[in-house]
DNA sequence: ATTTAGTACTGCACAAAGAACAGTACCGTA
DNA sequence: TACGGTACTGTTCTTTGTGCAGTACTAAAT
């Protein structure tokens, strides 16, 4: 299956930059994000409780129609701040691996 | 600093990676790796001996006149089957990321 | 001759984060 | 009223990178 190891830090940053275009709730992230990597319902749920503690997120209950109510983050200043700096992280990051992977040997 | 959870997996990929070209001593894969991504002295020889214990690699001691012998590095057949494995998912999963923090909010 | 710096490897205790799983609860339908 | 889908909580386990201490060899500086 996927390489569970790949996903360390990097679930932070995708539910980041899909908070900031709006807010959204927990089940639907999940969904979200399985679309297009493997992820269980526990990862997400811890990482969105971690993150609103350490002041990236604030919540607000909405009804729903269709089952129970649903949870919503918002992104606080801090969490935009903290997504740029994720941002930029990963591009400069997964561009440093595809350089060593790249295959030249090169010392410089 | 840089993002520890980013690097989880990923520094196997780039140590298989570098072994694919040439034998390589574990002080110079931690050299190679470290001018690219920050990484820790620990890290990658707990690795290197993680990926030997479990057939990835061969090893063999060669004398240095700079210093104590050093521990070679050779990837078995089962150790390129499991880079290219790593390649290709590497290469699937960033795809899947930038699609989702590319803030394209479709469903579908 | 002894100290110091660079090279090179070992091994362990620790922390972070995702996975698995069980549990709670609400809603609509058959 | 039993089932499946929606929605969230919480705990335990595993993996993997980090930090640190330790060993040991070589060469240059004091």
């Amino acid at each position: 299956m996927m390489n569970v190891q790949f996903k360390k830090g990097v679930l932070n940053l995708c539910v980041l930059a899909l908070l900031d275009c709006q807010d959204r709730y927990g089940y639907e992230l999940v969904q979200m994000i399985s679309k297009r990597i493997e992820v269980s319902e526990g990862s997400v749920y811890t990482l969105l409780r971690r993150l609103t503690k350490e002041g990236y997120f604030e919540t607000y209950l909405k009804e729903s129609s269709e089952g129970p109510p649903r949870k919503y983050y918002r992104l606080t200043i801090a969490g935009q701040a903290y997504l740029q700096d994720l941002l930029a992280e990963w591009r400069t990051f997964t561009e440093s691996v595809n350089e060593l992977i790249g295959g030249d040997g090169k010392d410089e």
